[in-house]
DNA sequence: ATCGATACCGCAAACGTTTGAAATGATAAT
DNA sequence: ATTATCATTTCAAACGTTTGCGGTATCGAT
């Protein structure tokens, strides 16, 4: 705790007067003479009083500081959606507490504890990739602690949610690649035990339907890390006939497969097509440009923060899952003509 | 504040013994009888009694809360330091604030004030390109509140600071174009109040002295964002003769570059090699391999919170300086035989 | 029986703030 | 002169924890 800081006692010794008198003055209280307030006031003002954050945490039951755990700070999308909940957060007076799963469920786990025994009015959380056991959520809403999931959200819990629209920017993406003349597209594909993944599964899936290309279970594979798409994505062009398309389930693994691609003598998007998904740095610096499918971090995080803030102000109304729309950004990875550069 | 936390109050009341007895008896207090002791512990366990981190941080005058102010989150640099930090703090019971100048002054002067308003403990920081007037920083020391720089680090203060040899990393960036061959060298550098941006320049200039090869002020070149190289590359690919290397001062100025250099028919890294700052992710994913100069970002993180954390215990010990040592990775911008993928 | 020592425990204040209740002083109504 | 009324201020408790100091009880020694 820095020294320095003004305090309504200080206030008050200075004024010869009681801390509770210097207190209702600077909250305008009827009670007190206009002439003490005028005295309390300008003093605060011009020793720069500012109310001890922790003595008001204390009285009040409430520390002001919501926690949020996410699987990596490293990543584009993650990053951005805590700089959304960091500013709405701020902007209403509320601290942010940020916890890494480094997407394992021990860490996870612990997490949740640390926020707990920090005393956060609230947690914002993405789940790992190995997280299958939600009994750590599940304690925490029994302790009435606000909960808000957003993108890998806990489908067996009922909290406030924030996702994108992931079936339909598949959906988008997968139909804008059957339009750009490809039919066998492969989809690489997240955790199955996430909802997201499923659900994006699902767009993949109805935009083949849609045009009647047959679903081939094999064109369905479990990769969205870098090292995994190096092993997986050798063997994929290997087919016969070879896929015509990617689509991704993250930038990362798209960016490294398209690299691979043309490694093995493809030419993008001509004869294999990528789309990713996020829009993050890397999809405007790849060689073509990376299509990709926009997730709007910064908007996600923003409205997690507003949906645990309305919560934590009201705890009995329902619960609300926000969906934030998609939009799938076309570059030169599965176009020749793209829209966006 | 979440409910359902036990203190001591309420183990107190259960075993009908005071408040104070049950600190004393969780400390191990000598004067506590062995079978209060016994009670109090096993209850406190069977209980989940943690210490309310508030009301301590009001008795104790400190907040065990650290903040720490960068530019931008969404930058892999920045994240990898955050984690560094986090880790560091966390391992030793210390929360952590992030504020985000991005990269503007005025935003920065807000941070300092919110973090000391939040009764930091100390502030670790790294500056916005803008900023010129170091009073914020000043007022914070005179407030003797910790203070530790990192990266971009403010030289006319004399605090604690963690860099890397961005000298020598430069250096070791250049020789290694010239012994690929290359001649005429262009460094897009960063801001030029920062001390990295200068240190980074004398690397460059050391390098080009020890083979002789002549300094040009035209090819040094302040460009450090996407935009920037978007209109200031082509200009430079026009000249006669072209440039046969960049060296830039960041990975995504640098990516950047490559693509243009592409774009406008130059074959990487045979005509014109490329060399970037940081390591971050897409120095992976460019076509080539971007060669770039590993910046170390969460062992950083993790250096400047031990100075920090050493400070806050005693704040009367000279100020230190650490510098964590680069590394250059070579890929395929700069070299048909990388050492490194 | 008295004293001193020892062992164990509780009271109360403190950190900074808020807030219900009580106190003070002055004014107006009786 | 007494009382009610009002404006203004202070007191004290509370949030959870720590800690100096004082208190009590027990025991052994005298």
């Amino acid at each position: 705790m820095n020294s320095g800081s003004v305090t309504i006692k200080d206030i008050a010794r200075e004024l010869e007067i009681s801390p509770s008198t210097v207190s209702r003055a600077l909250k305008d209280h009827p009670d007190i003479s206009p002439h003490t307030k005028k005295m309390v006031n300008s003093l605060a003002e011009k020793w720069n009083y500012v109310p001890n954050p922790i003595a008001l945490s204390l009285k009040g039951g409430k520390s002001n500081t919501i926690g949020i755990i996410i699987p990596q700070i490293v990543h584009y999308f993650f990053s951005a959606v805590i700089s959304g909940v960091e500013d709405y957060a701020n902007e209403n007076a509320y601290n942010v507490m940020i916890c890494q799963s480094n997407e394992k469920y021990e860490n996870e786990v612990k997490n949740v504890q640390t926020l707990f025994n920090s005393h956060v009015d609230g947690i914002i959380a993405s789940l790992s990739k190995l997280t299958r056991n939600m009994e750590h959520f599940r304690e925490i809403m029994k302790k009435n602690i606000p909960l808000v999931f957003f993108d890998r959200i806990c489908e067996e819990l009922d909290t406030d949610r924030v996702t994108v629209d992931d079936e339909e920017g598949a959906y988008m993406a997968v139909k804008h690649l059957i339009l750009e003349g490809k039919k066998r597209i492969v989809h690489l594909s997240g955790p199955p035990n996430l909802r997201i993944s499923k659900d994006r599964i699902e767009g993949y899936i109805r935009a083949l339907n849609e045009f009647r290309i047959p679903v081939n279970e094999d064109n369905i594979i479990k990769c969205d890390q870098i090292e995994e798409a190096q092993w997986i994505i050798p063997s994929i062009l290997k087919r016969n006939p070879v896929p015509d398309a990617f689509f991704s389930v993250n930038d990362l693994t798209a960016a490294e497969t398209l690299n691979m691609i043309k490694q093995h003598g493809f030419k993008v998007p001509e004869e294999i097509a990528v789309v990713g998904f996020t829009n993050g740095q890397i999809s405007k610096l790849t060689d073509p440009g990376l299509s990709t499918v926009d997730q709007h971090g910064y908007e996600m995080g923003i409205e997690a923060a507003k949906l645990l803030l309305e919560r934590i102000k009201d705890r009995s109304r329902p619960t609300q899952s926000r969906v934030i729309k998609t939009e799938l950004i076309i570059r030169g990875s599965s176009s020749r003509s793209p829209g966006n550069i």
